[in-house]
RNA sequence: CGCGGAGUAGAGCAGUUGGUAGCUCGUCGGGCUCAUAACCCGGAGGUCGUAGGUUCAAGUCCUGCCUCCGCAACCA
């Protein structure tokens, strides 16, 4: 049987999600809906990425662990994506015993496959603080414009130096002047993998968005480096190597590889073999899911970091890498105060309308701007006056005039050719990611079934023709019965409602007509309209 | 010549392999009265940024030019 893994980017647990997240994080709830339907074994997997300088950084600041506040995140994480209806299989994070546990036996496999090194370099050191520091925890005279500030980047010129280019070097934290010490750190042989990521690319490039196998090759044609696996820090995976006590292991890392750590978890909560499942056998169909800056984690390291570990692992088969979101078109940061955060969507919007939004107008092609206007506008459009009404101009007449007794009636041939092959179609562009052409296809059907009604007069029929009436209800519950299942994967509040009043079983990925006898008590609204637009 | 995107109806957008320019909102008119003032049909409105080129045929391919937006941090 055909197996599908959908990993989600890890959020990083340090400020809210925003819409440019749920954006680019979406696509992966739609796949994984649609695959469980279609039956294949299903595994989607995510999970808040805790550690890290950020965060310590700002913990420091507040005065608080750097586990609290990630902590704190990562429910929020976990609430926001529950309201919007994530079917993850699991959302976990990083600082849970068994992420730290794989993650180390990883790095010892990587260890053994000879693909770690040492490196000794000197490096700022601070005596006062006891450690050493990283260029952002510099401080100094900027070597261009001569003005105090960070050691990455000068805040004031933008200039960007090493920090040992810097004058008066102290360190950020006790402000006393910095000395240098000889660092060990351990080295991941990612320029061994040039050409395996080459090959790579060049075989699976079909399936990925254009700007991963844009970036991609940018990143090879530059040449791949070998990147530091440790940082000296406290808050993280410890190194399980001698010699590295004081050091954690670098993010880039270990976030990475949680795509692996919570997929095996799923394994063994489910009493599944982890590697008979991520086995390359040609039935696993492995999609990640994430926005363009996170692209060479996904198609460079992160296959890197699996062929070190395990030739006979299947590598990322689908990059599903989104555009980015902008407010009116500018991009969004928390500095021009233009942010929509996810939480205040959730909170004020129903599911269905944000998730059909996001679809509808996903960045798959190019940056987007994000309206809530836009999305009230779409949701009313379509949902209520479209699919809602669809239902409901059916369902209500029969349950006024007919007391809720579904008349006999065959469905018309051309109308089941259509809907029937939406299962081939609409399969096929999801499977392929192109999941914003899916849901323009929904939005076809919608106005598809509603001129159906209007031409064929269902209201004249039942006075006139009754054979006739029969037909055409027979017809349009065959067109909402399978709207249930079509349109599960991006709306499922609506379509279980739907689902429901049909009394149809569990979505399925095939053709579905209502029971027989069915008899309907009431003819419930699927969607509200909302009219005024709150901001 | 730094890199990367974008310029299509009043607004917001779609137009993957070149072949009658589409969608939503707005606007004007019609239809229906089953429905959540919802739904269906039709009109008006575009020299597809600009100048050239290739072609029987260019929004779509090639070249030059103009304009706008990202490329510091948070961050998909």
């Amino acid at each position: 049987m055909k197996r599908v893994l959908i990993g989600t980017a890890w959020p990083y647990a340090n400020n809210l999600l925003h819409v440019g997240h749920l954006a680019a994080l979406l696509p992966g709830d739609v796949l994984a809906r649609y695959s469980r339907m279609k039956g294949y074994e299903t595994i989607m997997v995510s999970g808040s990425d805790m550690h890290g300088t950020p965060i310590t950084e700002r913990a420091r600041k507040e005065g608080v662990s750097p586990a609290s506040i990630a902590g704190r995140y990562h429910e929020e994480f976990v609430d926001n994506f529950k309201k919007l209806l994530f079917s993850f299989d699991l959302y976990t994070h990083t600082d849970t015993d068994f992420h730290k546990k794989e993650v180390q036996a990883f790095l010892r496999k990587i260890n053994e496959n000879g693909y770690l090194y040492e490196t000794f370099e000197p490096q700022d050191y601070c005596e006062t603080c006891g450690r050493f520091l990283s260029d952002r925890e510099i401080e100094g005279k900027c070597p261009v414009c001569g003005k105090v500030t960070r050691g990455d980047q000068c805040e004031f010129c933008m200039a960007s130096f090493d920090a040992d280019k810097m004058t008066d070097k102290v360190c950020r934290t006790c402000k006393k002047p910095t000395a240098t010490r000889v660092n060990k750190h351990l080295m991941f042989r990612l320029s061994a993998f040039q050409q395996k990521i080459e090959d790579f690319a060049a075989e699976n490039g079909q399936h990925w968005r254009w700007n991963a196998v844009n970036e991609t090759k940018k990143y090879l044609e530059q040449g791949l480096p070998d990147r530091a696996v440790t940082r000296d820090l406290d808050w993280g995976i410890e190194v399980p190597l001698p010699g590295y006590e004081n050091k954690r292991v670098y993010v880039w890392f270990e976030a990475v590889l949680g795509y692996l750590t919570a997929c095996k978890k799923v394994c063994e909560d489910h009493g599944r073999d982890f590697e008979a499942f991520m086995k390359a056998d040609g039935d696993l169909a492995a999609y990640y899911v994430h926005g363009k800056d996170n692209i060479p984690f996904h198609t460079v390291i992160y296959p890197a970091l699996q062929m070190a570990i395990d030739s006979a692992m299947q590598l990322p088969t689908h990059i599903i890498s989104s555009e980015y979101v902008n407010m009116n078109d500018e991009k969004m940061s928390k500095s021009k105060g233009n942010l929509i955060s996810v939480h205040e969507l959730a909170e004020q919007y129903p599911a269905d309308a944000v998730r059909f939004y996001t679809m509808l107008f996903n960045p798959e092609r190019r940056d987007v701007n994000f309206s809530i206007a836009e999305m009230v506008q779409t949701y009313n459009k379509f949902l209520c006056g479209g699919f809602g009404n669809f239902v409901n101009r059916n369902l209500s007449f029969l349950v006024k005039k007919f007391g809720g007794v579904i008349p006999k009636g065959q469905v018309e041939p051309a109308v089941k050719a259509y809907v029937d092959g939406l299962y081939e179609s609409l399969g096929a562009k999801i499977e392929g990611g192109e999941l914003r052409d899916a849901t323009e296809t929904m939005v076809e059907v919608i106005q598809y079934a509603n001129k159906y009604y209007d031409d064929a007069k269902p209201w004249v029929a039942a006075k006139e023709d009754a054979a006739r009436f029969g037909d055409i209800t027979a017809t349009c519950l065959y067109l909402m019965a399978n709207m249930a299942n079509l349109f599960a994967p991006v709306i499922p509040v609506g379509t279980e409602v739907l689902r429901d009043m049909l009394r149809l079983p569990k979505a399925v990925w095939e053709p579905i007509a209502p029971p027989d006898g069915l008899v309907l008590t009431e003819a419930k609204i699927l969607y509200t309209r909302i009219e005024e637009s709150a901001s």
